[in-house]
DNA sequence: CGGATTGTTGAGATGCCTCAAGTAACGTGG
DNA sequence: CCACGTTACTTGAGGCATCTCAACAATCCG
């Protein structure tokens, strides 16, 4: 994530960087906000950018070793892990800007399975490697520290006990954050997981998410199309999704 | 934690330090473990033990400014969430050894109340300040992230989908284990917390939590006497279990 | 001993799931 | 470009696990 012209090993005809990284987990701790040149050099040296993966492509499997961390610079991943019976559980959705990897740290290896949704690419941090640099960098480890935090809080907002309304309102609604964080529409995007893996990821039966969003499109709060959605009235969507999220 | 007599501020009068540190989060990092001694000392100075607190007492409460982070020496400790209409939302239990606040490190305030279960002592660490020795002592720094990320596990457990068998299983379990891991019985225990609070941590309803025990008590799982267990058969426990824990 | 809290038990209600069928979109090969 | 099979999604009907409500029992505590 250079703010400059790669230095190190970068692929040169990379020429969105900007874009991408400005909207990253790390983009704080990238820019040269106070934190030394030399060390702001070799986090630029440490990324590796890799893909693109295909939609279905597994970037990590379950039970693999850890050695490193990832953000999403483009697509959508998932995160699951598949119980004695073959069934999934979906953890989590990447999305642009975010980190992929901290549930891996203990135990030394990835306890899920993530698979890229749709074009991914992602940028890739030897976790060793960002550790050290994070001892010598004050503002990388605290933002290590950040990140780790927030997805506790993440993994524990899902689990509290919601009504169908309330998971679905507060997971639309997380999608439109995301987006107005970054500066594209906080009320119109695609989702890239099909209802299957939404229903999974919210523990809800598939017919349900179904049903969930036909009545909210008949009570005006949204208007759906396949996996194009758009948001109609986000103050009722906000009220229902409230007690999930809190703020 | 100190191994050798308390050198800095600690009350002279603790004279069961060893046994408590020897069960902690923190005590890898805090023995002489190839760790120069130098850091080791100031994570000696470092620590604060307060306490004790009653019954009820808040340790933290929710929107308090976050600045420390605590490891329970002796006692149980609960923490939970109020929503809007002022029910309750209890996020975990915090058993001796254990680390709390880690939640609390994205957005710099407590989100969630932390109250004593019994009676309640604690090792409080300034973590601006353990920040600080951990970027010049590796072992530390990587304890720090290896505990942060078991809590982003150990949230997404009580997240999936079970049902109220699996999750009793594997909420005694969790005790048995923790205890066992610490040199304690892991068939005898005494729970800190009403059915209420198990309820509430469970998603279910405090009548299930009584049905289930009872129905496992005439299956010969457990044998309940108000809040005293024993667990009969950990390994039809395991098995019910197995889908929570994956481990 | 009496009131308050905590835990237990039963009966009925309900939100979500399961099963089953049908419809719409998609990709593929002809 | 169309027929076809496949997958994704929707819709309805019925069932079940868990919740809610209500009463009661046991324990704690002043």
């Amino acid at each position: 994530m250079p703010q400059h012209p790669a230095s190190c090993f970068l692929p040169s005809d990379d020429g969105d960087e900007f874009q991408f990284c400005s909207t990253c987990a790390f983009s704080n701790a990238c820019r040269s906000e106070g934190y030394d040149k030399a060390a702001l050099h070799e986090l630029e040296c440490l990324v590796e950018h890799i893909g693109p993966f295909e939609a279905g492509e597994y970037l990590f499997r379950e039970g693999e070793p850890f050695n490193a961390i990832a953000a999403v610079r483009t697509g959508t991943v998932k995160a699951f892990t598949v119980d004695a019976s073959g069934r999934e559980q979906v953890l989590g959705f990447f999305l642009p800007g975010e980190v992929i990897g901290f549930n891996a740290i203990h135990g030394s290896r990835f306890p899920c399975n993530v698979v890229a949704l749709d074009t991914v690419m992602l940028c890739r941090f030897s976790f060793p490697s960002m550790a050290a640099l994070a001892a010598r960098t004050s503002g990388l480890q605290a933002q290590l520290f950040r990140l780790l935090s927030q997805d506790i809080k993440k993994a524990a907002l899902l689990a509290g006990d919601f009504s169908a309304d309330e998971r679905m309102a507060a997971f639309l609604l997380g999608f439109s954050r995301h987006y107005a964080a970054r500066g594209y529409s906080a009320r119109r995007f695609t989702l890239a997981m099909s209802r299957t893996d939404i229903a999974n990821y919210l523990r809800l039966a598939a017919e349900t998410v179904s049903r969930v969003m036909r009545r909210f499109q008949e009570d005006g709060l949204i208007k759906v199309n396949r996996r194009e959605v758009e948001l109609l009235d986000l103050d009722r969507l906000e009220s229902l999704a409230q007690s999930v999220l809190r703020a």
